[in-house]
DNA sequence: CTCTTATTGACAAAGATTCTCAATAAGACA
DNA sequence: TGTCTTATTGAGAATCTTTGTCAATAAGAG
């Protein structure tokens, strides 16, 4: 029997699991181009493009939560893949993963009360965490 | 007296009341392309730099709401200076305003309890209205 | 009306992300 | 194991959003 119809078999590449990898090592978010700096100061001879097509599939995967930044960059964290959501400090990026069951059921339930259907949400805390006040 | 010490005096000017009666008109968020480029086919001959610099005073000055969008681009939409949060359409981009004082609190809390000062946040609620379905 | 200087518009420049394409190598199968 | 198909890669070009530069303009004060 042949694939579906569209989606191509995945293949396991070095790049992909250095990627993996290297977010695994990140503390907490960071951006295409900085893993890709890194990866490269350690040897590895990954081209960016390679980053980002990796990026885009775990987090397409649920393996990587995604974040805009300020800077209009994306910035990408490894994660469990359990909902959650994020505490992030402003000044050294230090994240903290969140729980809200209660939180879930009132964004779903304003969705419904509104007509909205297929709800989805996003919910980010920031602040400057203990260590750098 | 002169003004405190580094902030210059604001000038009232035709190109930002155009750039503010433009967003007033936009139902849901729109970029600052897409801003410039309703602009120019009224007539205006204003600068996209303009549009840009006009953006970023209103979002600071709480006229403006700003949203980063999939596509790594930045998208505002006018609003009330009172804080607020949004439920947003995927597919038409209309736009709820929604009040929460439970979870201003609740978020303030969670910071606070994980040692987090200055908190802050991001909560938007997306899915697809009635009358998109 | 005049003068100071904030603001503007056109363009260049900076960044991030995506696209293109020939070369490479993963996985399937004989 | 060797061969074959084709998903994947890396390098650079191309695209897109956003910011910076700077001479020319015009808002607001006196």
């Amino acid at each position: 029997m042949t694939q579906a119809n569209s989606a191509p078999a995945k293949r396991n590449t070095p790049q992909k699991a250095a990627v993996k990898h290297a977010l695994g090592e990140a503390t907490g978010f960071v951006s295409a181009q900085q893993l890709h700096q890194t990866l490269k100061k350690h040897g590895s001879t990954i081209g960016l493009a390679t980053v980002y097509r990796t990026l885009a599939d775990l987090a397409q995967a649920g393996e990587a939560d995604s974040l805009q930044s300020k800077d209009a960059e994306v910035l990408y964290r490894a994660c469990t893949t359990s909902h959650h959501h994020h505490l992030i400090c402003r000044k050294c990026g230090l994240t903290l993963e969140i729980e809200a069951q209660n939180l879930e059921k009132w964004a779903d339930q304003v969705a419904t009360e509104h007509g909205f259907s297929q709800p989805s949400h996003n919910i980010d805390i920031f602040g400057v965490c203990a260590g750098c006040r």
